[in-house]
DNA sequence: TTAATTATTTTTAAGGTCAAAAAAAGTATT
DNA sequence: AATACTTTTTTTGACCTTAAAAATAATTAA
């Protein structure tokens, strides 16, 4: 809310148009101009002048089809000629900052991965100017295993969790910063030769699936990514939903239970209380003090063998996070949900059982329910997130560019 | 999600702007050229150009200044000319459907209240023909009342208590009607002589406070109102957000509790069987059945007189309704929630004590919280909300004639 | 009273987008 | 091989919006 550009008629509107053509480019993969003018609702004249200005720019590229590869069936008339993005244009990173390590993802304009690399963190928790050297390191770092430097990159994504106000890229709190309402934007300006961009790293993963994933035909979608915590990115119009003060969407400490269990951030009743990693692990050792365990795919085993505490654990998490699901249903009616984890190992939470308890528990109407996909990603979900922001951004820079330059 | 409308640039641009002119002076009463550039964003020149064809159309008029009357500070420069909507220009219905009776309120295009007319229902419940006809009969009643026929209507706005998709103009479920999934539009169509607009009852609480209430100023808010069950209207940059398939926005039965209390949807757990005044009443007389009480209000001044059954009734009421505002702000991270009602015995629910609770539950950051107001309005509020809704309706069809004839 | 100043509104010239027409580049038919 | 046909792309003329300039209508100062 109050966060989206609306009513920029000043120099914006160019740019608009640039920009969707643009993404329906990169959502398309390769495509020829007048599909461009199907999805975009653009008509195809406009759509000439918009991508001879983009083939201008060096943004994109005609695809030249092979003289054998008619294979797209044998059509009459002129024949097509698909654009593809020029993956040369520009090289992102997008960085991921996790409990005890970065990891960083370069890709190409095209999302293409170039590279990935990963540094161990010296503490968990660091003071700003510490953290953001931190950054810069492990940029450099990646920048060398491809034999380039932090200069060849046209911005860099960053994925915290934590409370982040993409906007004005402002942290209130992040579990990686020692302090609290850091302007860390301005922060990292100071140390980096090209833009840096911030945000949540569910809202990341949200942008990610959009570009890249499950949710890349969609532009009306909701990302539920679990993990330590839970956490979670609205798409809405295509664009990432952040609310007022830049720190909507916090899925994971919706109140579940009235008085309920104690979460990480100090209140009582959290989804994430019930449903992260952390709560699992809590209650387990609770219950078996004798026998603390290591992990959740331990807890998880002793479940499938039939062991009844730790399978109860599992039970109880499945239903509040189904009752969770069902509250964003009812509240949204989203065309599409996705389930984005890095690891197999949560399958409990992709249970039939707990998505059949979801629809249960959704108000019922003679249509059909909001489709459910689980998206299992590589280790790279989250750093491919920091990504992605940083590729749609740098293409927001380009186009304005193109724009004016057309002028 | 998918239903708000977007790539129409067909005849849809020119539109646009005529409706946004329009609604920023609806919002302002009265308003110079200059402050709706500064508003909407459109330049000088372009103001000039659509305020010169809402003009010629009727549908303004600018305001003369009282000789007298330089209230406005002395100013230098040329003197501004307000403009204001010309209320004589339409005449819509607004209609309530309630349990026992449907309330008509006809407002002028300004928004004037004309009349309202209340009428008494046969039944309930009813086949979707004679409900067509009773709400023909009550606004050929309320028409009869200002010596106008229907005929003189541009168009009705109706609230329906249920579950409506708004866009296709189709009942999946209302209380009021037992029929299930019905084209009522389309069965309204074939009854009136001016187009019928139908929508949810919370939905269009939330158009009449975005059009004539405490939203008037704010594009993105969320409107929450109580009384028999609990409703929900969620306004997004401008428009009010209706999910995929119309029927998003379900509040009430957002899922407060594992296995919760029984709601009158079936479901266990919902906050409305929680918070709504049927819960209450069932709570109330499961606990003392010797002495059944007949409504709310009562029980509330008994809770005020120290009756302790009483008082944990809306103790746990107030909590839970907490709980739910709480995850709305979580999720939405709204900059406004109006509480809006018809009367004021729910005060319980407005109480400075849930409002804390909400304000505890919400996860904590250092900006300014949403502001939370509280708007009781008369007994008006849901016609109203049919009746903005038409004027809405009206005004874009009127637009889009002006735009076509300006051609 | 006249000129200077100020603020609002309107006009003008330029660029963006679209519908319709034209051009282009193939396949199908004779 | 020539012509007809089909589909995509580009060009054209018209309209919408804007920035900048001009016009307008007041107040203020001389």
């Amino acid at each position: 809310m109050a966060q989206t550009d609306k009513n920029n008629h000043n120099s914006d509107q160019r740019e608009a148009g640039r920009l969707q053509v643009l993404d329906a480019i990169r959502s398309a993969g390769t495509i020829a101009r007048i599909d461009i003018a199907g999805r975009t609702g653009f008509s195809p004249a406009t759509v000439t002048v918009i991508t001879a200005q983009l083939l201008e720019a060096g943004l994109i590229e005609e695809v030249t089809p092979e003289p054998n590869e008619k294979a797209t069936g044998i059509r009459r008339g002129r024949p097509r000629v698909s654009l593809r993005l020029r993956g040369q244009a520009h090289r992102v990173a997008g960085l991921k900052v996790s409990h005890n390590n970065i990891s960083v993802l370069i890709l190409d304009f095209e999302g293409t991965e170039i590279l990935s690399h990963e540094m161990t963190l010296p503490e968990t928790r660091m003071a700003t100017p510490l953290f953001c050297s931190v950054l810069i390191e492990a940029v450099t770092q990646a920048c060398a295993k491809g034999s380039f430097t932090i200069n060849d990159l046209s911005g860099i994504g960053v994925a915290l969790s934590g409370l982040v106000d993409a906007k004005r890229r402002f942290v209130y709190w992040s579990s990686s910063l020692t302090d609290r309402n850091v302007n860390l934007g301005a922060e990292l300006d100071s140390c980096t030769p090209c833009p840096v961009f911030l945000d949540n790293d569910a809202n990341l993963v949200a942008k990610a699936e959009h570009l890249f994933g499950e949710g890349r035909d969609v532009d009306d979608f909701i990302v539920v990514t679990i993990e330590h915590g839970v956490g979670m990115g609205i798409v809405l119009d295509g664009e990432i939903y952040r609310g007022t003060r830049g720190c909507g969407a916090e899925f994971g400490h919706t109140k579940v239970q009235l008085e309920g269990a104690l979460c990480q951030c100090g209140q009582r009743g959290c989804l994430e209380a019930y449903v992260g990693n952390y709560a699992l692990l809590r209650e387990a050792n609770i219950m078996d003090r004798d026998r603390p365990l290591p992990d959740v795919p331990t807890l998880f085993n002793r479940a499938q063998s039939g062991d009844m505490m730790a399978r109860s654990i599992f039970d109880r998490a499945g239903r509040m996070f189904a009752m969770g699901l069902a509250n964003l249903v009812n509240i949204f009616d989203p065309k599409l949900i996705i389930l984005a984890g890095e690891r197999l190992s949560f399958d409990y939470l992709h249970a039939d059982t707990v998505l059949e308890e979801m629809r249960r528990s959704v108000v019922q109407v003679d249509a059909p329910l909001p489709e459910v996909r689980v998206h299992a990603w590589g280790d790279h979900m989250w750093a491919k997130g920091a990504a992605a922001y940083a590729i749609e951004q740098v293409s927001a820079q380009a186009v304005r560019e193109a724009s004016s330059d057309a002028a």
